[in-house]
DNA sequence: CGGGATCCTCTTTGATACTG
DNA sequence: CAGTATCAAAGAGGATCCCG
């Protein structure tokens, strides 16, 4: 039962979780390396057109400290620099592809998360 | 491929569910529910010393909305009001799970989430 | 007991400009 | 192209006080 859960950060497995993946931006990275492979950095900027160069980079270091995605860089000029899934990072995209699914299915029954959400905009 | 991924919030279903989820003490509220069973909102402060009112109040409103957690009111004096999950809670709790047991097993393999986490405290 | 309303701080984000 | 540095804005979270 008292699984360590008191409320300090990342007491939970599940938390240690979010905690990495739980940052805004940071799904959407996942799952665009998922489904359209390896991707380089102008190319997130592009699926992502809102994000910033600042967040975007804090998001690819964190994930690639977390073992999550592989940087890849080659020596030419002008830089090329590829971020790819490590198999970390597959394994994740899978279970979190489950709660999509759930969400999916949730709302083909109906139900509507952003009636929920306190939406920052 | 193009699942509608483009940043916009939201636009995933895998970031609608974390919208709902993915807040601060979330995971923690749904965990205790779903292993210590219903719960009353001092019981949350008492397991969660940490939290704020305001913020447990917010929380558990959102999930309510979410349809993840029912709240029950006894028109007592004083007022008894009791928390638990409902069954999409606990459907989730178990996807939640499974991010739970990745986390673990990667720890046991040396993985630390902390180290790659900007934490804010 | 179970919150609602405020105020305040601190983090997180976004915008912008510059560089190897 | 792939970032880094800096600054300003925004929003979430915490603390406190009060009420039914």
């Amino acid at each position: 039962m008292d699984d360590g859960c008191d409320g300090t950060p990342g007491a939970c497995p599940v938390d240690r979780m979010f905690s990495v993946v739980g940052g805004q931006w940071t799904t959407y990275l996942i799952w665009i390396l998922a489904t359209d492979g390896p991707q380089r950095f102008g190319a997130f900027q592009r699926h992502l057109p809102r994000i910033s160069t600042k967040v975007l980079t804090e998001r690819l270091r964190m994930l690639e400290r977390a073992g999550l995605v592989d940087r890849h860089q080659a020596a030419t000029i002008p830089p090329q620099v590829t971020y790819s899934l490590t198999p970390r990072g597959q394994e994740l995209h899978g279970a979190m592809n489950i709660l999509g699914q759930i969400a999916q299915k949730w709302e083909a029954e109906g139900w509507r998360p952003e009636a929920a959400v306190l939406r920052t905009g």
